[in-house]
DNA sequence: TTGTACGCGTTATCAA
DNA sequence: TTGATAACGCGTACAA
């Protein structure tokens, strides 16, 4: 067995509630008992049971962080390490622990969650995603258990705590960018609909077209999965038509990624054929060919300060629910161009 | 505060450790009492405190995953997020929660480690990366703790389990990979030289060069980080020789990538000019152009692996080190051709 | 088959 | 300033 409080006690002939004093540095206890205390601790290498100080203390020193069912490609997007490194940095800072779901459904996410809250194994939880028609805010909600969200709440906007992009805003501006370079046939290719950000960047293409007057063409409107294979099906499909776009806002890097590697195989050039903009600046796309020129929208802040937002959460419970944005800014690189005049 | 076992028991008219042993399945309980009392825990909504079942447990049901020190660029690489998801998977089977380090520098994360150690806090460990002289490994044997390796230790080999790819074996095909096509002047890249895995890759490189009959040139090995910048410069470097080479064997799939837009920039085109094969064959290596011929490590199986490992390693402690070792398989694709003659 | 009583390691309250 | 003692919630010999 390891060594407790108690062999500490012993050794520097105090009561065990001295020893736990020591460690809280309570400052009614002499810094000559302080000394012998930390010496025994020294000599015995002692360290804290963390069960025993979490069941005493009713707090884990713990956040959870909640995945999209992990499932298959969607944790091949360099934007999850990207998050939970800016979540992990906030959360060393403030000596917490990161726990992580590991399941894969709905369910198996639902029940784990619940056994998290409920089982006091986390004193917070980031939900790393933002789906309609998600369950496990409302409950969340309900329980009054601290959460932040990262993206935009489908609904239950002031209930909410979220950090999230101005997703609506940065679509716009990257349509305009498309346009303001002559670009009148501009398609959009999204992720799943059943994600906020997606419907978020919908809507801002559809408003920037509709502000410059434009028509939205409902054939320009592509949804597939965020992944590269979807990218290729994306990009084919587009350039099949007989009024092909010249212009194509991605939702996705990643997407954006196969996008081009469709088009090069049927040998339609980036971007003197069509321009391409895109989403979340992920290091790729400064090294693919052509450089892609993208929307970088923070997404290691995204995290560091929803993290930070939490920690506000579990200190006091009765804050008012916050909303966090965090800036985003059009990286202009190479795969944009005026379209070829006829 | 919280529905507990006492409640239930309350409730069921029961006494709560017969609770606890319908929560634990126990044989000798009446199917009839476990009836009620398992009505009582639904009807009261009750969960266990992983807290106080860990305590009296001695044991958390948890595993740690070490991270290289998450600092900055390495966790942009999706090697990272894929064993993760190996891992996971495992974990879920298992019943088993995830719990990350966060600490960037090599003392938090040692402190990190002793703390989740000593306090209990996770049953045994994985260790995501192999580092020469690193301490930790050391320390780990010392207090019998159970941990995996995924990768090469660098030294007690049979006392440590771990997971690995024959590295030197990939990196011997690898190159006679580009020998075969008619290559002769043949570089490596490598990613940092304390990593086990860059020196394995590097010795697999030599021994084929030496089998061949080619000469070992020292100008041709170069050291750069696991990132896009290091490729770039790493490039540059080696076609400013007088003697450039003409093929090259990269250690890493981002790097390569990296290495291809530095090409790209000076005008040397791939495969035309040069031959390109690196290692990790992520999602990315098939959607750059041209798409590059890479080793394929399965990445995902070592982390299953190691996880399942490690629950040897938790359930029999007595268990003889183990090493297991990952396939790997080069997949052809546009970024090899044999080299021009003049 | 079930209840009693104690231990797991720590914190907190109340005395001293 | 420190000590004794009761929680915290659960598991488990031992008894019944």
């Amino acid at each position: 067995m390891a060594v407790t409080i108690k062999d500490v006690a012993k050794l520097a002939n105090v009561n065990p509630s001295t020893v736990s004093r020591v460690i809280a540095n309570s400052s009614r206890i002499s810094e000559k008992t302080k000394r012998t205390v930390r010496e025994a601790m020294e000599q015995l290498g002692y360290y804290p049971n963390h069960h025993a100080r979490s069941l005493a203390n009713q707090s884990a020193q713990t956040i959870g962080i909640v995945l999209p069912g992990s499932g298959g490609e969607l944790f091949q997007n360099p934007f999850f390490p990207q998050v939970i490194q800016g979540i992990s940095k906030e959360a060393h800072a403030n000596h917490y622990g990161i726990y992580m779901t590991t399941g894969i459904t709905k369910e198996e996410i639902r029940a784990e969650v619940l056994s998290m809250v409920h089982g006091r194994r986390v004193d917070g939880l980031i939900l790393l995603y933002s789906r309609i028609g998600d369950e496990l805010v409302d409950l969340l909600i309900k329980l009054r258990f601290p959460f932040v969200l990262i993206g935009k709440p489908y609904i239950n906007e002031n209930q909410i705590t979220h950090v999230d992009n101005d997703n609506i805003q940065a679509a716009i501006e990257a349509t305009q960018y498309l346009i303001n370079l002559g670009h009148t046939k501009c398609a959009f290719i999204g992720g799943a609909p059943e994600l906020v950000v997606t419907t978020d960047r919908l809507n801002g293409y559809k408003q920037a077209l509709t502000q410059a007057g434009l028509p939205i063409r409902d054939e320009y409107i592509v949804h597939q999965d965020f992944l590269q294979e979807g990218g290729r099906q994306a990009g084919q499909l587009l350039m099949s038509m007989e009024d092909p776009p010249t212009g194509l806002i991605v939702a996705d890097d990643i997407m954006a990624l196969g996008i081009m590697s469709s088009l090069t195989e049927i040998s339609v050039r980036v971007p003197e054929d069509i321009s391409l903009i895109s989403f979340n600046n992920l290091l790729i796309s400064e090294y693919c060919s052509p450089p892609l020129t993208s929307v970088e929208i923070n997404i290691f802040q995204l995290g560091s300060s929803a993290t930070d937002a939490l920690f506000q959460l579990i200190k006091e419970t009765e804050l008012p629910t916050n909303r966090f944005i965090i800036p985003h800014e059009i990286i202009e690189r190479a795969s944009c161009a005026p379209p070829k005049t006829k």
